[in-house]
DNA sequence: GGACTATAGACGTTTCAACAACTATTGTCT
DNA sequence: AGACAATAGTTGTTGAAACGTCTATAGTCC
C-alpha cells in the first residue's frame, strides 16, 4: 500500500486555507514580478518609479502634489522626496513650488519622461503577455474579481482601489 | 443624461486585461502584507525570516544546507548568509560545518527559534484570518487555483510550487 | 597526483526602504 | 496680531536587498 497523494493531504503544508491563499498570493506576485523587473532594470527603473511616471502621464500637462502622488501608487511609498530626486536628476520629472501655497511641491512629467514611457509601452505590454498570456480572459476576470474581494476590506472607502458592493 | 459607470468603462485605467490582473495582484499583495508585517515587526522579524524558521521547523531536528533553504523560500533570497547571521545572533538558528563536506553549512532551528514559533503561531493564524477571513472557503480555493495557474509557467518543473497538469 | 572546474558560502559595496526628527508654510482661534 | 496647531516636504540615520567578487573545499580528468 503505497501512499498516494490524495486530496485530503493537499493542505498539509499550510495551517489554514487563508494561509494557503496568502502564501500563494505572495509566491505568485514574486514570480510575476521577476518578469517585470527584468524589463525595468534595463532602463534603471523600479516598477514603482514606472508607476509614478504613468500616474503623472495621466494628469499631463497638469501636475500633482508630491504626497498625492505617493498615496496613489500601488504600493505605499513613504519616501517620495528621494524617489522624485532620482527621477528629477534624470530629467524625467519636474518639480516646482507655486506662490499660492509654498508648502506643496507640484510634480509634472517631463518631456524625457514622456519619451521614456513611449519607448517602454510596447515592451511593457509584451511583458504582461509573458506574465499572464497563458490565461484566458475569463480566468483573468475571475482572478481580478477575487483579488478585489480579497483586499477590499483593507482599502479605504474612497480609494481608487476600493470597489463598492454590488447590490 | 448623466454618464453612469457602465461596465464598458471599467477597464480604461489599464492597457490590457493582463495588466489589470497583474496590478490587482500587486495591490492585493501589498495590502495584505501590511497586516502580516504589523505582526512581525513586533518581534523584529521579516516575513521572509519567519518563513525560513518555518521551513527549518519542518526538518527539525534535522538540518538543511544554507542554499537549499534559500531556494525553498517563498520569495527569492540572494543573501542567505547575512540573513542567517542575524537569526544566529539572536540564537534562533544554529549553523555548523560538518567534516564530510566542509563546504556546506548546515542550518538547524534552535530552541529559542522553536519557542518563538510556538509563541507566534496563534497570532499568525489570527493574522491570516484578519487578512482573508471575509472570504468563503469556496472563493479561497478558487483564488488559490487561479494563482497557481497564473504562476505555473514561471515555476521550474520540479519546484514545490509547481503543479502538474490535471489530465 | 597536479591542474582545472564546480560547488558552497562569505564579504565588500552600492543602492533603497523605513522611521523619526526637523523645517517651512499656512490655517485657526481668541 | 500672536500663539498654537496642522500641513507638506526634507533630511539624517539605520537596516536590509542586490550584485559581483573572492575564498575554501571537493570532484574530475588526463
Amino acid at each position: 500500500m503505497t501512499a498516494t497523494r490524495s486530496s485530503t493531504v493537499r493542505h498539509t503544508r499550510f495551517d489554514s486555507l487563508q494561509q494557503e491563499a496568502y502564501l500563494n498570493l505572495w509566491r505568485t506576485y514574486d514570480r510575476l514580478k521577476v518578469v517585470e523587473d527584468e524589463l525595468f532594470v534595463k532602463y534603471d527603473l523600479s516598477a514603482q518609479q514606472y508607476n509614478a511616471l504613468r500616474l503623472l502621464e495621466t494628469v499631463h500637462p497638469g501636475t500633482m502634489p508630491t504626497l498625492a502622488l505617493g498615496q496613489r501608487l500601488i504600493s505605499r511609498a513613504p519616501d517620495m522626496t528621494r524617489m522624485l530626486d532620482r527621477l528629477e536628476e534624470r530629467s524625467l520629472v519636474q518639480r516646482e513650488r507655486r506662490p499660492e501655497n509654498r508648502r506643496v511641491v507640484e510634480v509634472a512629467i517631463a518631456p524625457a519622461g514622456l519619451q521614456l514611457l513611449e519607448e517602454l509601452s510596447s515592451q511593457v505590454r509584451e511583458g504582461h503577455k509573458r506574465q499572464l498570456g497563458h490565461m484566458t480572459a475569463h480566468e483573468l476576470k475571475q482572478l481580478i474579481e477575487l483579488l478585489q474581494a480579497a483586499r477590499n476590506p483593507h482599502e479605504e472607502e474612497g480609494s481608487r482601489w476600493h470597489s463598492k458592493e454590488k447590490s
